[in-house]
DNA sequence: AACTTCACG
DNA sequence: ACGTACGTGAAGTTT
């Protein structure tokens, strides 16, 4: 069998991976999506193809010989996107890395480099196949020369493929004579001109017919239609121009590297480094592969299965720091994983010999004890499992998730995978690699037992070494104080909140849920009645349908799908159809019964009646909270029917009423602060209303004499300043034209100029360091102010002046909980803190502490930071949450 | 799995 | 000329 050699055009097919993949950026803020779209394809056709020999061909920038004969040559191209720019020399840099053969040639485009490659290639005896992302190359196809087109399709990559007969089963013309109905037919894209009138069809025809363009103009009197006859003879020096512009030429100056294109040895270890650095994930096990035969030594670790040896295990080992893991499948305690510089790695296994009871009984001194330093992994969740043995909080050191989320907020996890990748350059297989997911998902226990120990220390490894760069990191970026002053401390906190839960009246509850269910039936009767026909009303598509077709309201198409049906849409075609109301109403109902009613009933506790939210202290990109299972943050409020979902929340006894403190205006507040801006600080200092006095400057009127319109567009002034500000959306929300957005915005900066400042510094400041901060250390990357595209860039802009001021905000009520929940610890109290929201705390408290707790909650609160304003608190108390608001 | 809608700060 | 506020989570429909 002859040697194959693959030959492709690196431009084109960046291109395609580029425009096929949503833009992706690695933990440094680097553009990634056309670089991996380029592997993807690459190692895809590598599969199917296994080529011996491979050489990916490049555009310069120089002007082609094309471009000498014909200036306009490509005339309409636009540049490449800076997005895509970005990504070339990174990809050549990873090509170079894997040791493939790189061709550039001034003066020739891919294709003629390709053109050439592949005649000396076969001259040779090799079979050479081309691969392009567009259809240019088909010229080159032959009976054993393959073209290979590869599609990208939302993730999934096709690929067409094409020999001489392909070509002509599919555009009736051999390969050879493609370049003469390009010739006549010209290309768009690349600007040839070709002959006009002529299109694809009629150059096909006449291809067909007279086999060349000369043949073609020799006898362009016979040729039909007339207007195609009349312009071949008339443009038939253009027509020649054309075909000269779109052959191929295969006589460019370049030599086949005949050894330096082999594929045998392209998985180096440099590469490798490159696909973790650009996390290319799934790419990594073809590397690992290959590697695995280089990597001599493995590491051994210690497997411990029975009681007496994990006693002794535990009595003698030494005090040093120590990564341990609980490890859990499935809900399921499996074991513990640990690893320490004097022992190794090991796994102490629960089963017949060992049982869980056991294994925690055993490992309780060294829980509990100073004398180890520990390192954790989702420490929240050991704290957990330890309750369920009735271990009480023991004290971890470190928790390397925690401080992952510090460094690179806007991951998507932060599992021992991501560790091992972003902190060690190293690959660990994460659960999914080990374990599969969906269907064919196993338990660990169905792993043997080297697998199992090898998997589960190797994660404590991985931990414990990961721990002491993540700790070198923070300490470069001085997050020292952020991490273990605030979101170590953090972790008990929301421990303690999660056990702890919220009480809930059932009875009250399920009364709400029936209450919703009578009105939903009723109110989607009447929908139907009005429409003239039943239909899911849940369903935006029929209901679009229903609207601007069967109804004919004027709607317009909003969404990538199809008409919007979204609330502001249907707002302003209230007057135009009573069904409209009747629509908003069934959606206020049908919200409040899925989500809150049904929802919350679903995770009522059986036993408890109580609620057990998830507090996640790793998701968000500006520091603040989220809660899970479910979600605690967003229970109605604004609207009365929802508000009174608040009724069902109650404290867990009697003898406990509820104590709601919120913080006022905090946002505003740390914009003042950190903006440094003597009217806002000035008027915090003296109590004023500020969105009153926010109208005041604004709209040029006297304080006293702000009309409650003014203050409430005051208001949304306000929010837009805090959220970046932008006239647009600001005149949406008003209902003003831009004109006058743009208005009520210079007048603001007018009036706060040191905010104007503030802003235009961050942002600039943004786009120099490629970060943002919070007042305690807290960042965040900003890699969308990179970017050339106008949205994104702008995007970027607002996350840049947004994030300081809601993280500086989260910062300082998490250090309030940490102070209020160390306060009623250390008092003896028997009130807990239960619950989050942003800038509110909500605390059950026994009522013959209430005045105390209420004055430590205000107090703490007030205090948590020091400010150039004060931090004002109300406090409301109330015996259902929707009371202490 | 992606999209749309809507609840909260 | 572009397409628009920042940060979340859940439910339901459609692909």
């Amino acid at each position: 069998m002859a040697e194959k050699i693959m030959l492709v055009d690196g431009n084109s097919i960046v291109n395609r991976a580029f425009y096929g993949i949503p833009l992706l950026t690695n933990a440094e803020g680097q553009y990634t999506n056309a670089v991996y779209g380029f592997f993807h394809i690459l190692f895809k056709l590598i599969d199917e193809d296994a080529p011996e020999h491979l050489a990916v061909a490049f555009d310069l920038h120089a002007p082609t010989f094309r471009h000498e004969t014909f200036s306009a040559y490509k005339g309409t191209r636009k540049g490449m996107p800076e997005e895509l720019r970005q990504q070339m020399p990174l990809l050549k840099e990873v090509l170079r890395a894997m040791g493939i053969a790189i061709y550039e040639k001034e003066g020739y485009e891919a294709d003629d480099i390709l053109g050439t490659l592949s005649q000396k290639a076969e001259e040779q005896g090799w079979i050479p196949i081309l691969v392009s992302g567009d259809r240019d190359l088909l010229q080159l196809a032959g009976e054993t020369v393959k073209i290979r087109i590869p599609k990208t399709k939302g993730g999934r990559t096709e690929v067409e493929d094409y020999f001489a007969k392909d070509v002509i089963e599919k555009y009736g013309v051999t390969p050879q004579e493609f370049i003469d109905v390009k010739a006549l037919m010209g290309d768009a894209s690349d600007n040839i001109p070709g002959v006009p009138g002529i299109g694809e069809k009629t150059a096909v025809k006449i291809i067909q017919q007279y086999h060349d363009l000369e043949t073609a103009i020799a006898h362009a009197a016979e040729i039909k239609p007339k207007k195609a006859s009349e312009n071949l003879a008339e443009f038939q020096e253009q027509a020649r121009l054309s075909r000269y512009l779109a052959e191929i030429v295969r006589d460019v100056p370049v030599e086949l590297d005949t050894e330096g294109s082999r594929t045998d040895s392209i998985f180096t270890p440099e590469a490798y480094q490159w696909m973790k650095k650009l996390e290319f994930k799934s790419m990594l096990p073809r590397f690992e592969k290959e590697q695995m035969v280089a990597s001599a030594e493995k590491a051994e670790y210690r497997r411990i299965s029975e009681k007496t040896e994990a006693k002794e295990f535990f009595d003698s080992l030494e005090k040093e720091e120590t990564a341990y893991l609980m490890i859990q499948d499935d809900g399921q305690w499996q074991g513990m994983a640990l690893y320490q510089n004097s022992c190794g790695g090991v796994w102490l296994e629960i089963g017949e010999e060992l049982s869980a009871e056991d294994l925690f009984a055993c490992a309780s001194a060294f829980l509990r004890e100073d004398g180890w330093k520990k390192i954790g992994h989702q420490v929240k969740d050991d704290l957990h499992l330890a309750a369920r043995y009735s271990v009480s909080d023991f004290a971890v050191d470190f928790d390397t998730a925690l401080a992952a989320y510090l460094l690179h907020p806007t991951a998507n996890s932060y599992g021992y995978d991501d560790l091992a990748r972003d902190y060690l350059s190293e690959a660990c297989p994460s659960y999914e690699e080990v374990l599969g997911k969906g269907k064919s998902k196993k338990a660990l226990a169905e792993l043997s037992t080297a697998e199992r120990l090898d998997f589960c220390a190797k994660q404590a490894e991985v931990c414990f070494r990961a721990k002491a760069v993540l700790q070198q990191k923070l300490e470069e970026n001085q997050q020292e104080k952020l991490f273990y002053e605030v979101e170590m401390p953090l972790v008990y906190v929301l421990a303690d909140m999660e056990r702890w839960g919220m009480k809930v009246d059932r009875q009250a509850l399920l009364a709400y849920q029936r209450s919703l269910g009578e009105k939903v039936e009723e109110v989607s009767q009447e929908v139907y009645a009005l429409a003239g026909e039943e239909f899911n009303l849940n369903s935006p598509k029929q209901l679009g349908v229903i609207l601007f077709e069967r109804l004919g309201l004027k709607g317009g198409k909003k969404t990538k799908t199809g008409y919007s049906t979204a609330a502001d849409v249907l707002e302003k075609l209230r007057p135009e159809h009573p069904i409209i109301d009747k629509i908003l109403e069934y959606r206020q109902l049908a919200k409040l019964k899925s989500t809150y009613a049904d929802g919350l009933l679903a995770v009522l506790d059986e036993k408890t009646d109580k609620i057990y939210s998830t507090f996640q202290q790793t998701i968000t990109a500006t520091g603040r909270l989220s809660s899970t299972e479910p979600n605690l943050q967003n229970i109605p409020i604004r609207l009365e029917l929802g508000r009174e979902l608040r009724k069902v929340f109650i404290p867990s006894s009697p003898e406990f009423c509820f104590l709601d403190a919120d913080y006022s205006q905090i946002e505003l507040r740390v914009l003042a602060h950190i903006a440094g801006d003597e009217t806002l600080i000035e008027a915090f200092r003296q109590k004023q209303d500020i969105h009153r006095l926010t109208a005041s400057q604004v709209f040029h009127v006297p304080f006293d004499e702000v009309t409650s319109l003014q203050r409430s567009n005051a208001k949304a002034v306000n929010f837009g300043i805090v959220y970046g500000i932008g006239a647009f959306s600001l005149s949406q929300d008003l209902g003003i034209t831009r004109k006058e957005a743009e208005n009520y915005i210079q007048q603001y900066f007018v009036k706060y100029p040191k905010i104007k400042e503030y802003l235009d510094r961050t942002v600039k400041e943004a786009e120099e360091k490629g970060y943002v901060s919070t007042i305690m250390n807290r960042r965040r990357a900003m890699p969308e102010l990179q970017s050339k595209n106008f949205v994104q860039h702008a995007f970027g802009e607002r996350v840049a002046m947004n994030m300081p001021i809601q993280g500086s905000a989260a910062d300082i009520i998490k250090i309030a909980m940490i102070q209020v929940h160390r306060a009623l610890k250390e008092g003896g109290f028997r009130s807990r803190l239960i619950l989050q929201v942003h800038d509110e705390l909500l605390i059950e408290t026994a009522l013959e502490e209430k005045e105390a707790v209420a004055k430590i909650l205000k107090e703490k609160m007030e205090q948590a930071v020091s400010l150039s304003v004060p931090l004002d608190v109300d406090v409301h108390e109330g015996n259902t949450w929707f009371e202490a608001k």
